[in-house]
DNA sequence: TTATTACTTTATAATCGTTATAATTAGTCT
DNA sequence: AGACTAATTATAACGATTATAAAGTAATAA
């Protein structure tokens, strides 16, 4: 039930001293329960029913403020705009380059590439970003 | 001495099909010389002085026949433009979060990371990035 | 309760990187 | 040289994101 996981990613702004807003509470709810990767005008979109008074900027002002308390992250692929994912474990993503589906995947650290990359380049490292590209089974499927 | 990696690299698009126009010579002259990952404003900036006249479309265009003929790739880092680095041997980059430097890093590719996701998500894979985020030793020292 | 204040949202305009368009210029081929 | 193709230029268009200013909403203090 992810009404659980919408509470306690309120709380925790709440904590942080974010005020919970229908907008705020409803994008929250749109990233959680829809398992995707939504860009912000996905979100904008989803939630025109529900807010026709909504504007764009309210989402990315907002997505801003939960990247800021670490309860979002945003994605950027090259092309086209940043996608955004809740936090919840640590997880990279591979995505198909035919359809561009983003699927999660866990892996355990690549704490040997950090090191050594600090070691070699004198770096102090703080993270890394890593993506796997390739093509889904639907996709495959599909020829 | 880079004039060699010049002329192999025309030497590469001429058999490809490609023409070297004065303009597409110095775009890749100036990314070979230039040790950084410019981006297509540097260039076009760079370039100014010889070619007063050139537009910033030819840049584009000619980075992008740069990138078919696989001699160049494009980085793409979440915020702000593209960088463009010439593809000599298969390395990483470690970028600095304070001032934005990236260095080049060699590490023998992560197979195990591709066959796992392979295996796990039924994806085909075809090719990963990844990019290693730190403090660089210059911003260390100025804390 | 009312006044004051800070925070949010909205609507709109601005910005920035990149791409598309159309006209001009330059190369190539016979 | 003449015809054809490709490349460059100048400019406009586009799409994602951010900035701005005005209006609205909640929180707090008197």
């Amino acid at each position: 039930m992810s009404s659980a996981k919408i509470n306690a990613a309120i709380d925790n702004l709440k904590e942080a001293g974010v005020r919970i807003t229908p907008q705020r509470h409803a994008i929250l709810e749109h990233l959680i329960q829809s398992m995707s990767h939504p860009t912000a005008d996905e979100i904008y979109k989803a939630l025109e029913g529900k807010f026709p008074n909504m504007s764009v900027a309210t989402v990315y002002n907002n997505l801003r403020v939960f990247k800021e308390a670490g309860l979002v992250k945003e994605l950027t692929y090259g092309d086209s705009s940043s996608r955004f994912d809740c936090v919840t474990t640590d997880h990279y993503h591979i995505i198909c380059d035919s359809c561009g589906k983003i699927v999660d995947f866990h892996y355990p650290g690549l704490d040997e590439v950090e090191s050594l990359a600090e070691s070699v380049t004198g770096f102090e490292v703080g993270r890394h970003r890593m993506e796997i590209y390739g093509v889904c089974p639907d996709c495959k499927r599909k020829h």
